[in-house]
DNA sequence: AATGAATGAGTGTTCATTCAT
DNA sequence: TATGAATGAACACTCATTCAT
């Protein structure tokens, strides 16, 4: 009776709290399971039980198991998405900028190994607007790459390039690293993948009359190695 | 008389060939109802009626719903295998026939659009050997990039580089055309995205001297948008 | 308030009891079919209807097809577990004692018909550790016969006889009366039946000085059909 | 030409040869697979490929499944039909002669332990025509057993019994080596069953008086053996 | 807020049977 | 006779979803 009354903001905010940690709970879970499995193989009852919880709790949550689904990739990708632009905040010189940004995006996708091979695997069950959620989730994580590949553009440090595409294929340089992991992890370490991509990268972009000046980011500057 | 003696070797011919065409109707159907749906949505059923034959009929030409994803994968792939060397024959130069399997890949991966998808998201419900499968597959489409980059690279006209992981920078160049086709549909043409990947691509490996040799390759050095 | 805390126990043990219910509803319902068709012949689809509930729950309490299978056949030797030694209790005298017993089998195997025929065909279906469950349920059945046997060996009432062969030579004269029954209902009542087969299995056992003292045992010792 | 016309019975002698030693082949073929799993869990494929021969031509020789069951079934117990009593015809003493009778049986069985149990598992399947082959076909094979007590009985060896429940009771002696021979098989040997059974047997028929003149047929005379 | 028993449509797979060759 | 490709109905089993408690 009394903690109705006088206990209406704090009870909200601790409701709102309690609720948010229930779906952290429960698309943990489903993360947990899906990425060994592919979320079509997990079941409610299977999450449910993982999440230490009822099947109908569940439901109190996610109005059906595309919205879990969609939670759990969206939530993936939120996650990058904070955690890329934050790996390259300090950086002034906009071409040591963008290969921080790159070495960043490779070790937060290391990170989110499964994560990443969810979004490509699970994206395509999603109804229109999740897709659109996980598209906008993308994009966001491209754009540092981009906001550092235009100032280095502005400063005339890279040659002319289509921003956009040059963009993507460093995000696809990035992503690679999960999918095709398989491939790499025979004879590439991670710090080895970082090197020579940004190498290329930056071969691609910079003009060659600033290349001394960042000799240090090319691997290999006087043989080549194979 | 005679035919039953002699005819052994037709007819075993005959009968490979109807079997090697029922095949190709099944997963072609399979194909055409997974690029849409993904194979998981995809019934037994629903494909036998595509197809236009019995369920019971798919059981005889693949032991399980699992052989028949398998099959469709191996097709696509295959096709690949296939078809991008196909388009890098009679190039002499290496640097023209880098551009051109690069090209060649992408338009490729343009015709098959979907399968390249279907690739990406299926094959985790693979078992182990359908995975590795897929995976020489893979790298048996990637083959016509790295020897056009090693003839480039042993004539000097390429600045030292990891062939292994730019060969697979290239190839992901070309899937990407697929996998983030919902992005630059906008405002990309399938041309202009050749374009700018070969000028990419080449800007990242030619030696700066041989640039004026192939201009040609290049977009726009000197005027660009931004 | 107060039930929250000291029900949890009478809340397990209604739900105990619900699901004992549930389970004898269904092996009812699924012995109802299988013993006109044969287990194999009744689909699970089938036993639900008949059973009034929806497929789906059979399963929450039987893993399988087979599962159900053992727990109508293991319920089936219990109920006769039960009831054959339950029979035989008040009665003193070891050979009275064996005839009571034999009667009491032959009467439930009579109860049991459907049940007794379904152990023997059905049986093989069953995996390991269900086929050992029901041998081990039939050897209960025998053992009233066997203790009456052994009982009356002490006492010297009868002849020196392997008593497991004897045993169950008693048990397949029961088993007979539901084996053989298309045989026999022509011309044999119940009564007959256990009268003849008492008379039989005596006349194998017991000491000749015993005779007169259990005549009424034995059908017309002096004039007799044929 | 010349062989269609004079040539006519031969021919349909040589043809009607063939036809039974294609039945037997098959039913050879379905019996020993059925044997080991059940009828219903033996296909009609399985069957043509453990008889080497097409699914067709199976229903060239038998209308349906169902006929193919009956005539494994019946073609077994016709051979039991045919051994037993000839395994008993040249002893003249009426209870040697049951004694006999019932150890040929009991050995018969011992062959056919398959082809028994599948009798008790398999003939509910069958329709009303298949059942009563069936019936009639085990009746012939206690004939013998019957037979030989009749004779016992009308040279007064034997007390008055009931010889239909008491031939029974010896086929079930029989039976029940195969169908408890997972009970037995621990210890006890085919002989040590065949001699209980007789001493048993006999026990229950022969009068006293003529215990002595067939001693040789009971086991343990002196002392009691378990 | 939380449970979990209950539902029932849907899926992969099998197999008796047919029939064109 | 003999083949075996083709059929399609039937089945065991799963699981997203609901709802009484």
């Amino acid at each position: 009776m009394d903690t109705t009354m006088d206990a209406v903001q704090p009870e909200q905010a601790a409701q709102a709290a309690r609720s948010a940690a229930r779906i952290r709970q429960l698309t943990d879970a489903a993360a947990r399971l899906m990425m060994s499995s592919g979320s079509q193989n997990v079941s409610m009852q299977a999450v449910a039980e993982e999440a230490g919880v009822s099947v109908g709790l569940i439901y109190r949550y996610f109005a059906s198991k595309q919205e879990l689904v969609k939670g759990v990739i969206v939530g993936v990708l939120d996650d990058m998405a904070v955690r890329v632009p934050a790996a390259t905040q300090q950086v002034e010189d906009p071409i040591r900028s963008l290969a921080s940004a790159l070495e960043a995006f490779i070790r937060v996708v290391d990170d989110h190994h499964a994560g990443v091979l969810l979004t490509y695997r699970e994206s395509h069950n999603l109804d229109a607007e999740g897709l659109q959620a996980i598209k906008d989730a993308e994009i966001r994580t491209a754009q540092p790459l981009v906001t550092a590949l235009r100032q280095a553009a502005d400063q005339k440090l890279i040659r002319p390039v289509n921003v956009t595409v040059f963009g993507y294929d460093l995000l696809m340089m990035a992503h690679a690293w999960a999918l095709k992991y398989w491939f790499f992890k025979h004879d590439t370490t991670l710090d080895d993948y970082i090197a020579e991509q940004i190498s290329i990268a930056l071969s691609a972009a910079l003009r060659p009359e600033y290349r001394q000046q960042y000799a240090d980011l090319f691997t290999d500057p006087t043989e080549h190695k194979e």
